[in-house]
DNA sequence: GTCTATATTGCGATAGAC
DNA sequence: GTCTATCGCAATATAGAC
């Protein structure tokens, strides 16, 4: 849409910075282009001028935020690891990707609860895509027999980022009650993707929560 | 604020039930009275005539399903259950509520992602209740020795709620890509919890993510 | 390129008829 | 209790001065 040279100019990154912040923390319908060119310390009309109004800016921000991950994907993907070590890096990934796009986790998590008219078509490909990455992760795991047989990939996946990603949410309410750890969100994605791993491979009984006692592991019954 | 004998009449109802799933669906800001209106099939006028304006429109349905839910958890608390059954049951919750609130759980998952101003400090109260609820049904497990010692209640709660809630959002991307299941969110939500009960009691090694061998169950290093 | 001023639309709320 | 008409306001976008 705009060329990255016109990205460089001044005037437009302040744009680009203040809008991205906004879009990420209030949501796109939450935010005012008045409250943007203020933010971006612009004039009100250099938005549109430059973006061709609101809708459109959004659209351009979007598509830089899945460009930064598509390309965290496909390096992910080459690299000559283990299907574990990959969605591990994955899920850490919002952490590698702190310095380079920092909204983007937020952006996209808000793109899946409220879908934009304006960037629906374009989202879902680009989510379905993310899915698929992680899914066929697991199904190589399970294939490979680090994770056990009864495992299913496709349901797992959804699991797996919503386990690691919906805490950048709450952190707005509970950030203040919860203890204080060094890193905390690198902290949190850590103890989220250990307990997936360990859920994903294990295939010991879960206490209190069985009937039979002997059962394989997919017989472990969890009571209505 | 309004009785719940005025909840009864039949105009008051129908802004309730198009009020209650159009916020659950779009999100406050996305939704204006005249689609609350025209939805409920009422004239817009009514609604600040029943309810004094959208926002105590919004104020009024909020408190009632965070009312639904407390319900739930004060119940669950006074049952003579173990606590990993007791997080079971949370878990499965939102289909346990579903007759009754049907729409709980993504209004209550919005006002975490995208905090109302008229309702933030009430639901920071709420928000938290139930966050301890979780963490010391984990304690507690961890106490018993159900689950593992090194797991950490705090982060551990929020990885649980995450993993169980935000596939509600996720199904309007990924609805039609995911194989067919039964019935879809139950089989979805005992996937989640299954995966979190055995990440959480296990002390088993996971494979390819561990550099020492025979460290204990809190030596297992998730890689850089 | 940047600004001011303004056009235009749609929102939420309310006064007043019925 | 329900409706119509309207006010006031804020938002987006743009025309045109500089």
């Amino acid at each position: 849409m705009k060329s990255d040279v016109l990205a460089a100019k001044p005037t437009v990154k302040k744009i680009i910075d203040a809008a991205t912040r906004l879009f990420a923390t209030k949501g796109f319908a939450a935010v005012s282009v008045k409250e943007i060119a203020d933010t971006a310390d612009v004039n009100v009309a250099l938005i549109s001028y430059y973006f061709g109004g609101k809708e459109n800016l959004y659209v351009y921000l979007l598509e830089q935020q899945f460009v930064a991950v598509e390309e965290f994907i496909a390096n992910l993907e080459q690299e000559k690891i283990g299907p574990v070590e990959k969605i591990t890096r994955f899920a850490l990934s919002m952490l590698a990707m702190k310095g380079k796009s920092p909204f983007a986790e937020r952006l996209i998590l808000r793109e899946i609860v409220d879908p934009t008219e304006c960037f629906e078509t374009v989202a879902k490909k680009k989510i379905v895509r993310l899915h698929y990455f992680i899914r066929d992760c697991l199904r190589e795991a399970v294939a490979l027999g680090h994770f056990r047989p009864d495992l299913d990939p496709d349901y797992a996946a959804v699991t797996l980022s919503s386990a690691v990603r919906l805490h950048i949410f709450t952190q707005r309410y509970l950030g203040d009650i919860l203890p204080e750890r060094p890193d905390q969100a690198e902290y949190y994605a850590r103890q989220a993707l250990e307990i997936f791993l360990r859920g994903a491979c294990s295939s010991r009984q879960i206490p209190n929560t069985c009937t039979d006692q002997g059962g394989k592991a997919s017989g472990c019954q969890i009571p209505k």
